[in-house]
DNA sequence: GGTTGCAAGTTGCAACTAGAAACTTATAAT
DNA sequence: ATTATAAGTTTCTAGTTGCAACTTGCAACC
């Protein structure tokens, strides 16, 4: 039931990691309905038109790697609420990232609904990437560096390399 | 040679848009590869241990998606370059949010290679999700709303409702 | 307390997709 | 000409997806 060998094999890298919770087919659609509100399996099935036996193999991985919790409704034990976990959430800014990228590069109009600071109820800025001091970088200002390459600013410790010091 | 309607059907949202062309298993990792410095097929072949078949595949749908440019080497050409454009380019927030999420959640250890901001050799700073004027926006102080219900704040005018208007 | 109803799955089968290894094609080196 | 190499194709097997029909566990109703 998990993706075969490769994936796992190069696992240097920790996106293949985050790939073999989240690569697959409609785990994504999934995530962003759960963002979306909704919380049962017929939901689910109806909003994203797919298979159930696809829903419930998906559900259940999700479940298992701890991305979605699974609990019968105390007041109906027949509906069971699948809710996002803390390691869920924390998926949203990928999500955004790649819907982000989606409006601007495919489908070309904004998705809805739309993700607003609750504060004062205006959209989050773009999704981007931000050096240490918090200037947005452009691609052509980045550079790719081996870990043990990078030596701490001081003030700022990368604690990544403290501990082979 | 593309993925089966439901995805395309629902694309309301242009997460679905953005999976169409990146939600196919090797795609992220292939992308990856060319972030990374690989350019040519059997570098992608040996690094990531990935079906021939499949490769030739992966990276022809990438090129009709304008996420890479194939061009024959001029000195070679036998050799074919296949290089990212701006469109592929601008998935790398998507990346790292993924990579850092699987680095916290699932791997543990921190990837290699690491970007940096290119004037100080630091790394960047993670993916976050912040509002209009710049905060940090943890997840409980977000909200999503209609794209029409929201009110532009005069001087950040967002383009979206003003067609509307 | 037996029948009907519904949410959440399973099962069975057809169509599609991925993987491994051998083969082809175009170019280059000797 | 002959051999080597980069980038694919082909073939064949195994695994995955999708659909539709079926099961199961609880709840509601009469």
């Amino acid at each position: 039931m998990k993706l075969r060998e490769p994936l796992e094999e190069l696992a240097e890298c920790s996106l293949s990691a985050a790939l073999e919770v989240m690569g697959e087919r409609w785990s994504f659609l999934i995530l962003r309905a759960s963002f979306n509100g909704l919380h049962h399996f017929e939901e689910f099935q109806a909003t994203l038109g797919i298979a159930r036996n696809i829903l419930a193999n998906r559900l259940g991985r999700l479940v298992q790697h701890g991305i979605l919790a699974r609990t019968p409704m105390p007041d109906d034990r027949r509906k069971i609420e699948y809710r996002l976990t803390q390691k869920g959430s924390e998926l949203l800014p990928s999500m955004l990232a790649l819907r982000q990228w989606g409006e601007k590069w495919e489908s070309g109009f904004p998705s809805t609904p739309v993700l607003v600071d609750a504060r004062d109820n205006q959209p989050i800025r773009r999704i981007a990437i931000h050096s240490h001091d918090g200037r947005e970088l452009p691609y052509n200002e980045l550079l790719w560096m081996h870990t043990e390459d990078v030596k701490p600013l001081g003030q700022t410790t990368v604690q990544l390399v403290s501990k082979a010091a």
